[in-house]
DNA sequence: AGATCCATGTAAGACGTTACATGATTTG
DNA sequence: CAAATCATGTAACGTCTTACATGGATCT
């Protein structure tokens, strides 16, 4: 649930009729866009499968340029999207190093806190415009228009406190870096752990 | 990044001394729920290769019960640790099944978006509940107050826009689902595959 | 005595990303 | 002509979850 499989289901609702690489594109900037943007190693495996499956059809285009497979629906696939949304839902997941990093602000240099948090405030201020974007580009129905409004409501309640209390931590976190044993060079991605064992 | 490995390290941070049982029960009510709680599968082979890395060390406590290892970090782990949460931070992730059924709101019956609206209210309201338990239980770091103010204010916005604005999404859902061919009896956790294909 | 909790670990399988392989077409 | 875009697919690899195996201790 909330795999390449249901995306790409997702992608084909409404009678659409799309390729693989274009639903990579659309999900790049769709409703589902923060949700989940699979890869195109998650989506083509997944559209071959549901083919085989019987959720799908499959028509090669060579229209052009080259083979291109067009995949639309099929009673059977939409059935089981809709079952599937409406089956008991997994729970939510919520991954963010941003936040993990932020409980260990008080050990971390202050430098660094700043530019996380600016950072953080980039990222969401961009979902913010790119929601913002979707609402004003098209009709949406009224299921994108809600889950829209939640992602507008939360992003900017969380962009709001970041700026009103971003102040606190960045006082508490070091002034002096040079005490976690972290100096001004470790910007690169080197992997810290050589050196550190055997 | 936010792996089992990372939340292990966590949870060894400032000298405390724990078992891998230990940190499985405390990643289940600690600061960094919600965020990640992995599962004891992730978290054993996590502590080993940590400490065949250097990162830790253990000690086999016989004391009363069985073997019972307790882990505590070396300086070269509490380094690793902090090196990692300064380097360039990977993306968060929010996968929301709830959210992406949300945007179908308009093809499924009403008595089941609703479900899933009350669902998600009771949901966010448990970590609410949660978040507010920790913040009375302990004395929490600058770091921590932080995450769960974040936290705190996100949640609470989502809550406030699903009470105050469910009831667009639910006039629009549909009134008879047999419409859709989804009668009374898909509550179970019965495969939609079978019969579907082949 | 049986169930539940404590405690560690392994194996199988799902799912996903990255990188690679391939090749046509369009754009600069 | 070189670079980017269009277009599909595979292979290697990492990570996580679930289920299983094991066994002592505690509670009912």
């Amino acid at each position: 649930m909330l795999d390449a499989r249901m995306l790409c289901l997702a992608a084909l609702m409404g009678g659409r009729e799309v390729s693989g690489y274009d639903i990579k594109k659309e999900l790049e900037r769709g409703a589902a866009t923060g949700l989940y943007d699979p890869s195109f190693g998650s989506i083509y495996p997944a559209l071959a499968r549901l083919t085989e499956e019987g959720y799908l059809v499959v028509r090669s285009e060579d229209a052009g340029r080259r083979d291109r497979k067009i995949y639309a629906m099929t009673t059977a696939g939409r059935t089981y999207f809709l079952r599937t949304l409406t089956a008991p839902l997994p729970d939510e997941k919520y991954r963010s190093p941003f936040l993990f990093a932020m409980l260990f602000a008080d050990e971390l240099p202050r430098s660094r806190v700043r530019a996380m948090i600016d950072r953080q405030i980039d990222l969401w201020d961009q979902k913010v415009d790119a929601i913002r974007d979707l609402s004003t580009d098209q009709s949406p129905c009224a299921g994108e228009t809600f889950v829209n409004g939640f992602g507008l409501a939360t992003l900017l309640a969380g962009l709001e406190f970041l700026k009103r209390h971003r102040a606190r931590v960045e006082d508490a976190a070091l002034v002096d870096p040079s005490a976690v044993g972290i100096d001004a060079s470790h910007t690169s991605f080197s992997k810290a752990a050589s050196g550190a064992a055997e």
